[in-house]
DNA sequence: TGACAGTATCGAATATTTCGATGATACGAT
DNA sequence: ATCGTATCATCGAAATATTCGATACTGTCA
């Protein structure tokens, strides 16, 4: 690299006045930075100095309300940010120990197709060291997911750009309800469910496709109800709250014992799937590629 | 963002032991990194037994030849290296001052094209603090070229992933070389110059592609001379030293002094051309986006 | 103007880092 | 086997950096 900076060897000075300013930036005031560090306010404003003078550069604008970031001040913050991130990110997972894998799951995957291949996954790799992390499909929204796990599942259509994914099966969807809910509120044909309580997560783009599919849309009068998450979206279904639509395969159980019935008898295709989805720009150590290969070997093989 | 970690307002404890250990990591051995950073050895000793005790991760296995990062160590240092990289960028760019702007520039294009046009410049946007670097065509494959300019002139193809890249103007290409040389080396039609010695700079891909026009290619008998960088070989061409292919506009002042002449009267289109590159990842400050608008706008209401 | 909410500065107290010397351990050559 | 050498670890003392609490200073607002 012609006239490049060796840039492993020069150690950069001031970092903790660094990070010290970059709370300063964030609180917009030497006083709650202070506060928020669990430090004395003469202290965070003598690292401010201290910055300032070794950079020969005003970071602030000192105003009677507190600081005002300049130009260079913000600049700075914009670089650092990223920089303590991807340390963080760095400590957080060697804290795990080796052979770490932190995984993401959906509560509903984790018990109903996970769980029963667990043991099987421990046999295959003794030393791996799972652990795993629920989450109510906000995965691949969070600003920093590469902190919260190495790899994820996540149920959606697959477009995250800031994510490799993997779509583990075609699926299929069950529309599903109490037997007695069906006795209330008889469902023939689609437009019945318009005169149902439409349970979901997260949002409405699983019923808005369902219903396109047979030529109808959301409307405002439609009852609907977002619930906490699919367990608790299971559990009110059987409880007769509304009508709800699953992964065939998830309920395959309730159909069989009769606790939910299907009134259509039968599944539809939908482009909603389950995914295995890795943080873009972090490497994955070789356990979390095990891991990964292992979960997407399991699933080709599976027949649901 | 559900479940997501605030990420800003607490500090990475123990960041100046962590770049200790960066170079360490680095160097694979205490001693040398002492000598590295001008303190003891013991102080560096102390800040790895620190950092793995805080941490309580064992970063490196000592042998008797110096350190062997463990599995955990080495995960560490990529990602605080991408960090401590970032926050270096973010130092550089703030260190320059407020609407600095630090342009890689070939030297050619430099003298040729951009000095006549600064003065214009500087009327135009007199707050303006430009910072000329020269590179040889070397800046897309700097390892870390965001430290060392903000955007750059690159002559080439324009498929460099990690940058945004914007073609200032199709070139043609004129094949030139010095009155004596013709004299001693006619040429008349392309075979002829195969028996001449093609001066070029960086690597032969236009030598390549003219000579595919041609329906001729490279062999290892070819005599050929790779120069320092364009204005050397300007001047070698104009010495007699062989023949050259520069964008015709640039060779304009000599063709028509005759310094140079070219054997063919004509120019040839290329996939060749001037570009302006800016790093990806960094956001631009207005000063340095007022530059590339500014160059970019120069270039289309330039007829060469 | 005075109250207030903010930052800056000072000397003293405290915490952290560094030093130099020494110890401990492994390796390779004799 | 033993010595010489290179390595990292540990120790107490010294040097340096940070923090504290008190106080000074500054701009805003009523």
């Amino acid at each position: 690299m012609a006239g490049d900076l060796n840039a492993m060897v020069d150690i950069v000075r001031n970092i903790n006045s660094i990070q010290v300013f970059m709370v300063c930036h964030e609180l917009g005031n030497v006083t709650r930075a202070a506060q928020e560090l669990n430090v004395s306010q003469s202290s965070v404003s003598y690292h401010i100095k201290k910055l300032e003078d070794d950079l020969s550069v005003t970071l602030f604008r000192r105003t009677a309300s507190g600081l005002q970031p300049t130009e260079q001040g913000s600049l700075l913050a914009q670089h650092v940010g990223r920089g303590l991130a991807a340390i963080r990110t760095g400590l957080d997972r060697i804290a795990q120990g080796p052979g770490a894998v932190r995984v993401a799951l959906l509560p509903m995957f984790a018990s109903r197709w996970l769980s029963s291949r667990l043991g099987q996954l421990f046999e295959a790799h003794p030393e791996m060291n799972l652990s795993i992390q629920n989450h109510n499909n906000s995965f691949v929204r969070m600003s920093n997911p590469e902190r919260f796990a190495d790899l994820g599942i996540q149920w959606g259509r697959g477009n995250w750009d800031s994510f490799h994914v993997t779509r583990l099966w075609p699926e299929t969807l069950a529309l599903v309800c109490s037997p007695d809910y069906l006795q209330a509120h008889p469902i023939r044909q689609p437009t019945d469910l318009l005169r149902c309580t439409l349970l979901h997560v997260d949002d409405t783009r699983m019923w808005e496709e369902w219903l396109a599919a047979s030529g109808l849309a959301l409307d405002g009068a439609q009852p609907q109800m977002m619930l906490e998450d699919r367990h608790f979206q299971l559990s009110s279904t059987i409880n007769g709250l509304g009508v709800s639509l699953f992964a065939s395969w998830l309920v395959q159980d309730e159909l069989e014992n009769g606790t939910l019935v299907n009134p259509f008898g039968s599944v539809f295709a939908t482009s909603f799937a389950y995914h295995v989805v890795v943080p873009k720009g972090v490497e994955p150590s070789v356990s979390i590629q095990r891991f990964h290969r292992w979960i997407c070997d399991q699933s080709s093989g599976w027949a649901h």
